[in-house]
RNA sequence: CGGAGAGUAGCUCAGCCUGGUAGAGCACCACGUUCGGGACGUGGGGGCCGGAGGUUCAAAUCCUCUCUCUCCGACCA
């Protein structure tokens, strides 16, 4: 397939953005397709980039005063139905366990009717309601509070479409779940946490984002405010990223979760929740692969710098194998990242050449060679993922080896910097806030059923809004969505600059609204 | 669940219209020449042609039913 990666790269563009996403996440070994229809196999490479998520995001969340818990894979179906909202968002899409027992009936494995679960239990499409019931229990006095819980979990929730990574009916996210006093104190919590992931996803995924207000319609179901983090793809969608809820007292109503104040009264808890998942992967494979396959920013890379040996089954094999084992000790004992230096020499038994290529679509960011001019002249010779074309030809740089062992971590920050500058140019670059009517709006899209047209970039438009509501809320959402166009937040920290009329209501603007097409 | 398309080797697909012993490229295995810019030669392994029925001397090919997947809608981290 690295035929089809090829091809990509002859066009010059990505010409079809789903075969070419696909086709890197299978050349990079990131994942698979599994048995089971819309599950995925994560394999040994994507894992590895998750686990440095992971990593790194729980030291941020641990950090913000968080602790982390685990709770049942299987929530009583009662506990859904304790809030109306929450019901009605998550019913459509709802794995449910109704038999504890299977049995040969007809010659046939099935469920055994004689065990039967008294109350079905669903598979959790989020945890809100079984960590409420907890806390329900864990919080009497003010002297509980702010109660603040991570967990690190798997999710089930039964979509019609999915594809790997950006939605598969099983991922795996950390959810975020805090009681607070009041709703100051919670509003400052979900944005708090909604300030984790925006310098989580640029600093560490290198993908640039914009943190926002979600409109009434996009609300998480039971939210009374969502906020989310938007990533621009190559393809020029955007990617919800992340997402922090306030919920006001909506789940502690439905759940009883409430404290004791100073005077003595009872006061229902003002709650948020929080996620980012494995969604993320495919956010930064569509934010920084390119027709040779992915390219990993340093900081998640399971494998920072590969050392790949030049063998020839020659009797100097082993004075090559000795150099590069000696470089990777050296290697594993700098610091980058605030993390010692991942570095692996790859000993496999095929050719040089493919194992070049294979870290090459897998994006392993420094890819070493070292061949038997290396060891006589005591230097390494190296590639740069980011800029492996930058120019005509596939580019390589020697340097001695100590020096190379001095600079290391100097280069996977540099490539960290570019792969963000790269992302952060491309989502700058491609807003547009001179669209001053929705017949504009319409023109720059293209009417629906014209944007199937391969490679036809369409970036983001910046828009006053009149944050209508209700029936004139629905009317607009009706001709976005004609043009498979969503609003994807209000950004934070807008000047107070006037804004002129809204483009839908022209009524006048409270606000900029970001109009993009979506995953 | 609606609309469209597709199921043939690990991957991408040809063969089907007009039935007659299962094909190509890549990948894989062996040997040799190569190897520091995605090598080449020779040989080889691998398929219940998605499944079930039917028509026929004979079915990947024709007919019926069924299952699955992909894309487009609806739904969504």
């Amino acid at each position: 397939m690295q035929r089809a990666l090829s091809a990509h790269r002859m066009t010059g563009e990505r010409s079809n953005f789903p075969d070419w996403y696909q086709a890197v996440v299978r050349e990079a070994d990131m994942a698979e397709p599994s048995p089971v229809r819309g599950s995925m196999i994560i394999k040994p490479w994507g894992y590895g980039v998750w686990e440095q998520i992971q990593k790194e995001l729980d030291r941020r969340i641990k950090d913000t005063g968080h602790d982390n818990c685990y709770f049942p894979l299987f929530i009583p179906l009662s506990f859904i139905a304790k809030e109306a909202q929450h019901v009605e968002g998550f019913a459509k899409e709802m794995a449910v366990v109704t038999h504890h027992r299977l049995k040969m009936l007809d010659g046939k494995l099935q469920p055994d009717p004689d065990a039967k679960l008294e109350e079905p239990l669903v598979v959790r499409p989020t945890s809100e309601t079984i960590i409420g019931d907890a806390f329900s229990r864990w919080i009497k006095s003010h002297r509980d509070l702010p109660l603040l819980i991570n967990q690190w979990a798997n999710i089930v929730r039964w979509e019609m479409r999915t594809r790997l990574f950006l939605r598969t009916s099983e991922f795996l996210w950390q959810e975020g779940h805090t009681a607070h006093a009041d709703e100051a104190d919670a509003m400052a919590e979900t944005l708090r946490m909604l300030e984790v992931y925006r310098d989580f996803s640029e600093t560490t995924l290198a993908m640039p984002v914009i943190a926002g207000e979600k409109s009434e319609n996009e609300r998480f179901p039971g939210a009374v405010n969502t906020y989310s983090i938007e990533a621009m793809m190559q393809d020029g969608k955007a990617l919800q990223a992340g997402t922090s809820h306030y919920l006001g007292t909506h789940f502690s109503q439905a759940q009883n979760i409430r404290f004791q104040n100073e005077a003595g009264e009872h006061v229902w808890c003002h709650t948020t929740s929080w996620g980012v998942s494995t969604r993320l992967i495919g956010g930064v494979i569509m934010t920084h692969g390119d027709d040779d396959g992915l390219r990993l920013p340093p900081a998640i890379a399971p494998r920072q710098i590969v050392i790949v040996p030049m063998l020839r089954g020659k009797p100097e094999d082993g004075d090559v194998l000795g150099y590069c084992q000696a470089l990777a000790s050296a290697l594993a004992k700098e610091t980058a990242f605030n993390e010692r230096i991942r570095v692996i020499v790859d000993t496999k038994d095929i050719k040089s050449a493919d194992k070049r290529w294979n870290w090459v679509r897998r994006g392993a960011p420094l890819i070493l060679e070292v061949g038997p001019r290396d060891v006589a002249g005591g230097n390494v010779t190296y590639m740069r993922r980011d800029q492996l074309r930058d120019g005509d030809k596939v580019r390589s740089t020697a340097a001695l080896r100590e020096q190379f062992v001095a600079e290391a971590a100097q280069l996977l920050t540099a490539i960290q910097t570019r792969l963000y500058g790269e992302a952060k140019t491309r989502l700058d670059s491609n807003i547009r806030s001179d669209i001053a009517s929705f017949d504009a709006l319409a023109d720059y899209f293209g009417v629906a059923g014209d944007d199937d047209e391969a490679g036809d970039f369409k970036g983001w438009v910046r828009a006053p809004w009149s944050s209508p509501a209700g029936a004139e809320l629905e009317a607009v959402e009706k001709k976005l969505k004609q043009l498979k166009l969503s609003i994807r937040n209000a950004p934070l920290g807008q000047s107070a600059a006037p804004l002129g009329k809204c483009i839908f209501t022209g009524a006048p603007a409270v606000q900029e609204v970001l109009i993009a097409r979506a995953y």
